[in-house]
DNA sequence: AAGAGGCCCTGATAGC
DNA sequence: TGCTATCAGGGCCTCT
């Protein structure tokens, strides 16, 4: 579910929610996410103050007070929900469950300050929470990502020689973390979309301006998305539980078969299988 | 070294 | 109704 601008609408929310604020107790109820969350989590992090909230690609980095740090990854299922302190049962967490506003199920782990508390729901288990001991081990972690699309290391001459003697198509490429970060299967489809190029075109056959215009629409899909509040495919959600508007801007994603949207254009949108990812194109404008 | 494929897991939906 | 198959927005690992 959730890509760059889903994850920085989190990053958001929790910005404005838990800096500054010291955790009171972790509780975990299930220890097995992507990578097994070791039993002295908890103990890491409790009487941690939270004294910044990042975000690289896909990842969210809380700044802990002993200079440590606590990552989290939302996989393909993963959400954060917030609960405020003003309902009774709040720190044996009963109450929520009750609630029709909140999951009921997988709710793996809890973050209890003394305000709120974030719960993290996660149905598939592919995403994870990580402490990083320190800055260096973090750069580290981070070392084979390729740059954000926002970054200005994103530009024509790194796309040009990154491409060179490579045989994959531009698909492929935009959902490959080491080329650029932060990318995911709808924002692709859509980022080919507005620059009219064919899902499956290899890239040692796109022209100089190809590349630029891919620049621009990455840039242009992914600042937009954070602007509608993220998707809302599925159950995707802000930490509020209210859901993003971006898929009402979707040109492709799960429109197969429907008419092209650019005006003048007479294309249908295909939807085909690449690499076992579903791709979305309008079969006439992209090419 | 690049690229293809498999796998981690649950839930929603489709087809019989 | 109840079974089985297929498909989901991610990332990492292995094999060729």
């Amino acid at each position: 579910m959730p890509e760059l601008p889903e994850v920085e609408i989190v990053r958001q929310s929790l910005d404005k929610n838990i800096k500054y604020k010291k955790v009171k107790n972790v509780i975990i109820r299930n220890r097995n996410l992507r990578f097994k969350i070791p039993l002295k989590f908890e103990n890491f992090l409790r009487g941690q103050e939270i004294t910044k909230v990042d975000r690289f690609s896909k990842y969210l980095i809380l700044s802990l007070s002993n200079n440590s740090f606590c990552l989290l990854h939302l996989g393909m299922s993963g959400t954060i929900h917030l609960v405020f302190n003003n309902k009774k049962n709040f720190l044996t967490n009963t109450s929520f469950y009750n609630s029709p506003m909140l999951p009921n199920k997988h709710n793996h782990i809890e973050i209890i300050f003394s305000d709120l508390k974030i719960i993290y729901n996660d149905p598939r288990r592919f995403g994870f929470l990580q402490i990083i001991r320190d800055s260096n081990l973090l750069k580290k972690r981070f070392e084979h990502l390729g740059p954000e699309p926002f970054s200005s290391n994103f530009n024509l001459s790194y796309i040009l020689s990154f491409f060179k003697g490579k045989k994959k198509n531009i698909k492929n490429f935009l959902l490959d973390q080491n080329f650029v970060s932060g990318i995911g299967n709808i924002y692709a489809s859509e980022i080919l979309f507005l620059s009219k190029i064919n899902p499956t075109k290899k890239v040692r056959l796109l022209k100089k301006e190809d590349c630029k215009k891919i620049i621009i629409n990455c840039k242009k899909v992914l600042s937009n998305a954070i602007k509608k509040g993220g998707s809302s495919i599925k159950d995707f959600k802000n930490t509020d539980g209210e859901t993003g508007s971006f898929q009402k801007d979707f040109n492709v994603y799960e429109r197969q078969g429907l008419n092209c949207k650019r005006s003048k254009c007479k294309g249908i949108i295909r939807k085909k299988t690449i690499s076992n990812r579903s791709t979305f194109f309008c079969n006439f404008c992209q090419k």
